[in-house]
DNA sequence: CTGAAAGCGCTAACAC
DNA sequence: GTGTTAGCGCTTTCAG
């Protein structure tokens, strides 16, 4: 016996398929007796429906999809936290749903929602380029979490989007960095274009130097080629030794990690001989020696309003976009400059 | 017009329902202007069809799923992202399933196996203690990737595992403090019971110190309460206000991230006044200043060999139980204990 | 309270 | 090549 069906439970407890039907989605209205003995029968043979069938007759669900692309992203542990707990005080229940790097975020979106008929979507990070043909392929409201259609072409009203100015936060980093009177202030990115949120970061970086009048200098931007710490490393090392910042403006806190330790191994203490700030506010960071200093997104607003927005609308209220604030947290690992550099 | 269906596309393009279904497909039989056709109508309109019709009728698929309780463990970034490669190689897709603290993995694995007919399933973590009764709701051969069954009853032939001995690999890290001199050494653990990781590598601790001929000692055992690092922090500040160790262990490295902040915080320096050594081996505390000397797990071939063992099952072959060794990672954090202590 | 029967959207024989 | 049709397993009127 491959897999059980309603009804092999109706023919093994005597009872018919509706009946069956019927205790397993808690109906009232079939009496005791009845009722424990159909229960025993799916007990003793693990009986478990299938959900396609089910999804198939449910013309709706209860269901609203995360969609992360790279569960290995540290700093959307927090937000899904955040956002099971949400959603499910809304009485909604959430499906989280991982797509490979080669997967498309919204053709993968437009089969989930179909197959679960789903209420709404909640993207974790995606393409910051959207064309309005292909988002007409889902139906349903969706919010981007942590990023807009910076880049695309989508009509504001067709979707929500709750994140933080990423071009304005970078600029206040470096800002802060030039404040506490650093000239030689570095960046550390993944790539200046191709339209990511390193572009928007670093842009947000050009911005600031520029505002202060400090000539832009080649050899104090190091791109990576990727958000990984290794690449970030070396990256990093390149940086030091050919741009000699005091201060270097990294656009995550895992690329920062990797950036204080190519600092320490090129003999330099952070943050006396030179500084370092981010953007995110991963819990980790707290715990490096020095504390970073960096720009917290606030993850569990980012979550929470997320889940409000589509809570919202699923009640009749309008597409919106929230743009969020991030918090500076002083670690210790900015300083003035020295004096002899 | 709410969802299309293939009916839909059928009467739009003048074809048959099975046409359609043909060139969805990718059926070789229908004629390139039929093909073109209805290749348009699915365009145009965004069409995407039912999975949940879909799995219905067919009645197996190439699915299988790895169900992660707690994405947020960032020890199981690096597996989920070998597990998705070769479980690609071996011909299969994955499916991720996060699922939340208050479900059960065994139910929810009978659950999804059904709804998607999964082919097999890998779990990363959970319980140690199955009981047969309820494994047998899975009719699909599964395979426990980082834990073994043992604090259950399950019959080793009824499921497969791949991990390391936590017991032993924790008794080898605390005889590497021992070996290096030290008498006080400290256990940093989220509980001594529980039946969970934590127990195992305490007692992997107690065995060390016992074979050395060490007396225990309840002010060098600090209980976290969980995994977290707020909770490790509090614990290992404890511990060292407590015990004075001149060295600890502790069972996981973000635990030990929050331990080494607090030995800094509290004024001493690791490793020169206090060693520390863990067991995971995360990338990220390959960046920690000293970098963290840790028993790495072997990341990338637990997550391999789970599918490997996976696909020579689908294969006809047996279950199976690999036993994997950690790779000392020499940061550091290990130091020979100061002639004053 | 319980059963019979009509689909949900799709695929796969089976005819033409 | 293309259309017709019988279910996949389940929920849900609608009768009794």
């Amino acid at each position: 016996m491959e897999h059980l069906t309603i009804k092999d439970i109706a023919r093994l407890s005597g009872a018919s398929v509706s009946t069956v039907s019927r205790v397993l989605n808690n109906h009232p209205d079939v009496s005791g007796p009845m009722r424990a003995r159909v229960l025993e029968v799916v007990g003793t043979n693990h009986f478990v429906p299938n959900n396609s069938a089910r999804n198939l007759v449910i013309r709706e669900s209860d269901m609203i999809a995360v969609i992360v692309r790279g569960v290995g992203n540290p700093f959307f542990t927090r937000l899904i936290k955040t956002l099971e707990r949400s959603i499910d005080d809304y009485g909604y229940t959430m499906a989280l749903h991982q797509i490979g790097s080669a997967d498309d975020e919204i053709m993968t979106a437009a089969q989930i929602e179909r197959e679960k008929r789903l209420k709404g979507i909640i993207f974790l990070g995606g393409r910051f380029n959207y064309l309005p043909s292909e988002v007409a392929a889902i139906k349903v409201p969706f919010v981007c979490c942590t990023y807009t259609n910076a880049f695309g072409a989508l009509d504001p009203s067709s979707y929500s989007s709750v994140a933080i100015d990423d071009m304005a936060e970078a600029e206040r980093a470096v800002s802060y960095l030039i404040e506490n009177g650093h000239k030689r202030v570095g960046a550390l990115i993944e790539r200046r274009d191709g339209g990511s949120i390193s572009q928007l970061r670093y842009e947000g970086y050009l911005m600031a130097i520029r505002k202060h009048g400090i000539d832009e200098d080649e050899s104090l931007v190091a791109q990576a080629g990727s958000f990984e710490m290794d690449d970030a490393y070396e990256a990093a090392k390149r940086l030091i030794r050919n741009g000699k910042p005091t201060a270097v403006f990294v656009i995550s806190d895992t690329m920062a990690m990797a950036a204080m330790k190519a600092a320490s191994d090129e003999g330099l203490n952070v943050p006396a001989d030179c500084s370092v700030i981010a953007i995110d506010g991963l819990e980790e960071t707290r715990y490096c020696v020095p504390t970073l200093s960096t720009l917290e997104q606030p993850a569990e607003e980012l979550a929470r309003r997320s889940a409000d927005i589509l809570a919202s609308i699923l009640e009749g209220a309008e597409n919106s976009h929230i743009l969020m604030a991030t918090l500076m947290r002083e670690g210790g690992t900015v300083a003035r400059p020295q004096k002899s550099l």
